[in-house]
Parts: structure tokens; C-alpha cells; sequence
DNA sequence: CTTGACCTTGGACCCGGGACCAAGGTTTAC
DNA sequence: GTAAACCTTGGTCCCGGGTCCAAGGTCAAG
């Protein structure tokens, strides 16, 4: 720490930003993190600049956008550029998917309703599996 | 074909059911479908009941049930017993889970239309990433 | 000086559900 | 008879985002 004030290490950075340094160290090697100096000792020592870039990345990823998708951002970020045509892009691309998955996760929470349904009510003849029942003929199955 | 009169191939099986031949050894190799009988040359020889059971199987899966839990629907099935309480818990968990996982959605949803309104207003100002702009203080971020 | 917490590296492994491959055997159709 | 279309096996590879590991170096506290 000695030799490093004012700079954090990975765990340290880690730590602050609610990541894991195997998450940064990934980061990294997956080209959205620059690697940064390193202490004698060859340990990573990172800036204030840092913490600011881990923070974007994560509340990125919380925003369910994908490491590649954030790359494309920081990289025009990193000319100076607001992202903000690209980031408009990644944005509504990543409505449009939430979008349609929201609306089939619905259709399968109705599908799988109407399942719980029939099945309490020892119907056995739901929509979908067809019928959970065996094949011996002792509740007529689709199945066998 | 003239050995196996009665008797599907793996590829004629996964044409009929819709999936591909690679799926059915798949779900033999996990354990919830059974090595069928083999030709003299030995090839996979499916009576009608892998028929029935290969579909209960794509069914299940579109309900988004995983192999595993389909393979313990199964296995009860395979008792003779009807499978109706295992799946209605397997049902009610899996409905449970679309419907957190839905709420998450649209919680993601909402956060992403307003970082848009507010990327499409110019005002760098919106609630996450808190700023997609550069640290230069161009636009004043939080991000370095 | 030692203990323990941290750091380094590269590489293997995890989840799920297959896809795809090579190298060869079989069956079918013409 | 021969080509096309099927089948077999075991194996690797894919997606994403890491986690976990071993074997070793470093550093602060007591």
C-alpha cells in the first residue's frame, strides 16, 4: 500500500465497485478494461479513472447489455464522443428483446397456468404436455 | 427399412417429432430417454412408444421445464403412476419463476426506456449508467 | 519472523442443450 | 454397381460471464 497511494489494487478496485477481481481480471483480457500500471511487485494499481469505468460496465450489464455491447460503447466513449447514437442503438435493440421476452414468458405463464389447472383439477388432459399420464390406458394418454 | 418394419431410425423419430436426431441421442446420453433396441447393424430401432414419449418430452421443454426435471416427471411416469404432484410442483415453481422473472423485465424495461428518453432528450443525466458521456467534463460525468 | 491475507499466472470448468465433426458402416434408389 | 442418404461412435465446440484452482510471490500486522 505503501508504494501505491492513491492506487487500488484489483481486489481493492473489486471490492468497491460490488465485482469480483476475477470479474475485472476477465474484464480485461476480454479488452473492455485497459490493463493498468503495475506495482514492482507486478500487481495491478489502478487510478480513479478506474472505479468510474468498472461502475459504467456494471450498471451496464445490469441493464442487461452484453460485454460486447458495452465494448462498442466504451470504445466510441474512449474517443472523447458521448456514445450516444450507439448507446440509442444498444438501447432500443435491447427494449425490443425484453419486449419479446417478457410477452413469451407471458405465454408460457398462461400455458403453464392452464397446465397447474387441469392438473389439480385431475383433468388430465391439459393443453400442453398433452397428458402427463402413463400409457397403460389407466387415464387415456396421448403419450405412451 | 425392410428389417425394421414398425421401427423408426433416430432420424426418422426426430422428423417426426421435430427435433434433431442429435437431441434424442442427447436426451439417451442425459439418462431420460432409453437406448432403444438396435438393428443387426446397429442402428437405433424406436417402437411407437419413444413416439410418445419423445413429444412428451419437446413439450415439456417448451413449457421451459429443464431435461432434469423432465426426467424426474418421467420417472414417475415410468412407475405407471400418473406424474400429476411432481408436476404440479415442478409447474408451480416454473410459474413462479417466469413470473420474478418477468417482474425483473419489466423493471429492466422501464429503466431502459428512461435512459433512452433521456439519451433522445440530450440530457446525459439518466438514472443508469448515471452518464455515457467521457470524462473530459464535456457533459460533467460521474464515470472517469 | 511468522501468519494470514492478498496478489500473480494460465488453464480448466460450470450452466443447458445441443451442434458439428470425422471416419467409417449400412441401406436404399436408380 | 454405385452414389446418395442414412446411420454409428466419441469427441470437441458454442453461447456468456465468469469461477475455481494450483503454485507461487508480496505485504501488513502482531
Amino acid at each position: 500500500m505503501t508504494a501505491t497511494i492513491g492506487f487500488w489494487t484489483v481486489g481493492r478496485l473489486a471490492g468497491e465497485v460490488g465485482v469480483s477481481s476475477d470479474a475485472l481480471r476477465h474484464w480485461e483480457r476480454e479488452g473492455i478494461f485497459p490493463a493498468p500500471e503495475r506495482s514492482p511487485a507486478g500487481y495491478r494499481r489502478y487510478g480513479p479513472e478506474a472505479l468510474d469505468r468498472a461502475r459504467f460496465i456494471r450498471d451496464c450489464q445490469r441493464a442487461g447489455l452484453r460485454l460486447a455491447d458495452i465494448g462498442d460503447l466504451l470504445a466510441v466513449r474512449d474517443t472523447g464522443e458521448c456514445p450516444c447514437e450507439p448507446a440509442e442503438q444498444h438501447l432500443e435493440r435491447r427494449i425490443g428483446e425484453v419486449g419479446a421476452e417478457i410477452a413469451r414468458l407471458e405465454g408460457l405463464r398462461d400455458q403453464l397456468t392452464s397446465m397447474l389447472r387441469a392438473v389439480e383439477a385431475g383433468t388430465c388432459d391439459p393443453p400442453l404436455p398433452r397428458n402427463w399420464c402413463p400409457p397403460d390406458g389407466t387415464a387415456g394418454g396421448e403419450y405412451g
